[in-house]
DNA sequence: GTTTAAAAAGTACGACCGTGCTAAAATCTA
DNA sequence: TAGATTTTAGCACGGTCGTACTTTTTAAAC
């Protein structure tokens, strides 16, 4: 790996976590290249507009969410036990500590009414994401965990909501709270499609 | 009312208008003023910092949310059919041709990392906007329409999530199968609190 | 180790940002 | 209508924004 593309993963990186943490239009060129530790110049030199620069940020988003929510569940055994590892790793990804939103609700809020290539992208992602929930939704039909009425487009829909629900609670309810509410959601999630829920639950 | 008040709630409304499309951080005072046709300095004058601009704006929505959302389902019947008619509205609040989002997502999203009076605020009126919807569900429960282990607080949880599931889903997917899936979502949500689902939906 | 290519810094530009201060215009009061 | 007051505009400031161009430094290739 070259000197440029190891940088450039720092950078992006860097940019990641800025964007969790402060959204994506606050985290410019400046104070991107001010956190790495370099020069304006020198970081812009890597992309060769901000447009660009968002669109390889929301890649290495996707790429990044892969690797910490899906990629581990693959070790949990297939259906129910690993869609509720997927759940439990992207709940996990708002850490206590290092807590910062979910990059993708924050792409949405910001490019929403920005039409472009940037808010392409994103929603190119985010469809993506949605259709991997909703195919561990449907092996977990196939192993008979959950009903045969289950929609899994429908299902991984309920499933983003309650997460985003949990992301945005959190601010103004106390944290307890926010927690109980989703645990429980959650639970009745799988009440709701599991076929057999009471043995699972106790 | 004085010409200062009358130019200070057209520049809310426009400045709610432009949030709500734009987003909060992209409404600066250059642009309000020109959206507003006036001159920058002209609307500085009417607040003496954009912090208290975004307060002004924030409580200016929160009122506009009371009064198209909460006031009309007044007039319905109390209890399922209010809340019913309070989420209908909320819903159409982000109208077809007037889409925006909300602007209290748009503000939790852009001031969650900045700590200050803004999100105070912010988050005051949030939890206001979730005691309401809690006490409606209240309501629902002693008029029998909702079953007695109703958790109103949980309920309230529920459907803003819900909600948020269906603004941020309308991006990237069809917007049929989005309302297809909100009201399928609703329906379950009915279906798991009332407690003669079966007689109201048929 | 020297040449060549890549990466980073330097500098400058026009545009917009929030915010003071001062002058003009419009509105209200008597 | 005259004066007092409020409302608006004009202008300037320091700062940050994205981006282009040039130069220097660093890494890669031979």
């Amino acid at each position: 790996m070259s000197k440029g593309e190891a940088t450039k993963l720092t950078i992006l990186d860097t940019a990641l976590r800025l964007v969790r943490k402060l959204g994506f239009e606050a985290v410019s060129i400046n104070q991107l290249a001010k956190a790495v530790g370099m020069s304006k110049s020198g970081l812009f030199a890597h992309f060769n507009s901000k447009e660009s620069m968002h669109i390889m940020i929301l890649d290495y988003a996707a790429e990044s969410f892969s690797k910490k929510i899906f990629a581990p569940a693959l070790k949990v055994q297939r259906g129910e036990p690993r869609l509720r590892a997927i759940i439990e790793n992207w709940v996990n990804w708002y850490g206590k500590q290092d807590r910062g939103s979910c990059p993708f609700v924050a792409a949405a809020v910001d490019y929403d009414a920005k039409p472009g290539q940037v808010k392409d992208r994103l929603q190119f992602h985010l469809r993506t994401l949605m259709s991997s929930i909703s195919r561990s939704v449907q092996i977990a039909k196939d192993e008979n965990h959950f009903h045969d009425k289950t929609d899994p487009d429908k299902a991984a829909y309920e499933i983003y909501s309650m997460i985003l629900g949990y992301r945005v609670y959190r601010g103004p309810i106390a944290e307890e709270r926010s927690d109980e509410f989703f645990q429980s959601a959650l639970d009745d999630f799988f009440e709701k499609y599991s076929n057999n829920s009471k043995a699972k639950e106790s």
